[in-house]
DNA sequence: CATGATGACTTGAATGTTCAAGTCAGACGG
DNA sequence: CCGTCTGACTTGAACATTCAAGTCATCATG
């Protein structure tokens, strides 16, 4: 990038050449792999990539439900969204909510009958997309060195200190 | 999931331990890493990701100016979105726009002076983070896997279109 | 040239996400 | 009991993205 050695002169950290480029291969990645499985998602079953994952967990609990805010730490996402998720998906019948009779504060999200039946017609698919596109494509040595590389950045990405990288002042 | 080996009995292929866990690991990276680098632009720069990359592609072009459709392939978003976010910009006096002279039904992007600054004032500290959680995270041996791993998984991706179940090979 | 075809955007509406309040049930202190 | 507080959602408005037309410059053809 011009501006990284550019105007700055003697400019802050920057990438090397190798950095660079698995950087640059990794977030064309972060974008292009989730966009071709929300494709096939879309077109056979007319769900997104987190709506699919939300009807996989609770079909996975006792009961087929879960509580909201324990459902949305799973889906990685916020309570507000999985609220308007929830009131689309319950348009389509696919889940309902009631309230939890040991506790009136928290709300269940539970996977309706059609819900799971529909769940079940549309996972074959998208699993064999997953395999396709993400499992096969590797060897197991480099699944399990994916695996390492991937609980070292999420390790730094939860670190609970924040901080704007030390001493650098960023101004 | 309950569905896998649930309702259909002898389901279709699903994915075994390791390699489940290192989906669901991916899966969680490929959404918590953008996140965390989307909170610090945002924060410091009211930017977002796409937005801080189409900056940083103009920064880097001759007269800091791309055609609409190029930039958006660089930027790997769809025209509508580009052409909607260069307005924001501009609205902000970060980028204006020009028709190319030479053609014109081709329109520059075009970085402004303000924007230059802008970016040069932002990109020291997103860069820090990504450095942070993402490069100094790993070694430069894993690095490098990461990158075989990257490309092999974009080419699958990126494959033009097939079905055919008839070849393992990858090469 | 006039006419239609094509490519490269731009635009407006529908849809989804984020942000800031609002609501409601249960816990707590007096 | 009563009032206040807290936590767990829910809601509506603001904002962004996607989808389906619409516009406009240039190209090809008669």
């Amino acid at each position: 990038m011009s501006v990284s050695g550019g105007p700055n002169g003697s400019g802050p950290r920057w990438l090397s050449g190798e950095q660079l480029a698995a950087w640059r291969g990794f977030m064309k990645l972060l974008h292009t792999l989730p966009a071709a499985l929300e494709s096939q998602l879309q077109r056979d079953a007319k769900l997104s990539f987190i709506e699919y994952y939300v009807l996989a967990h609770l079909s996975d609990q006792p009961g087929r439900r879960m509580r909201m805010s324990e459902l949305a730490v799973l889906a990685d996402t916020e309570l507000s969204r999985l609220s308007h998720m929830i009131g689309r998906l319950e348009k389509r019948d696919l889940v309902r909510r009631e309230p939890d009779p040991r506790n009136g504060r928290y709300t269940q999200a539970i996977l309706t009958d059609t819900g799971f039946a529909y769940l079940a017609e549309a996972a074959p698919g998208h699993v064999d997309r997953v395999l396709d596109l993400f499992v096969d494509a590797l060897t197991p040595e480099e699944l399990r060195t994916l695996n390492r590389i991937t609980d070292k950045v999420l390790a730094r990405v939860e670190r609970p200190q924040d901080g704007g990288s030390g001493t650098a002042v960023v101004r």
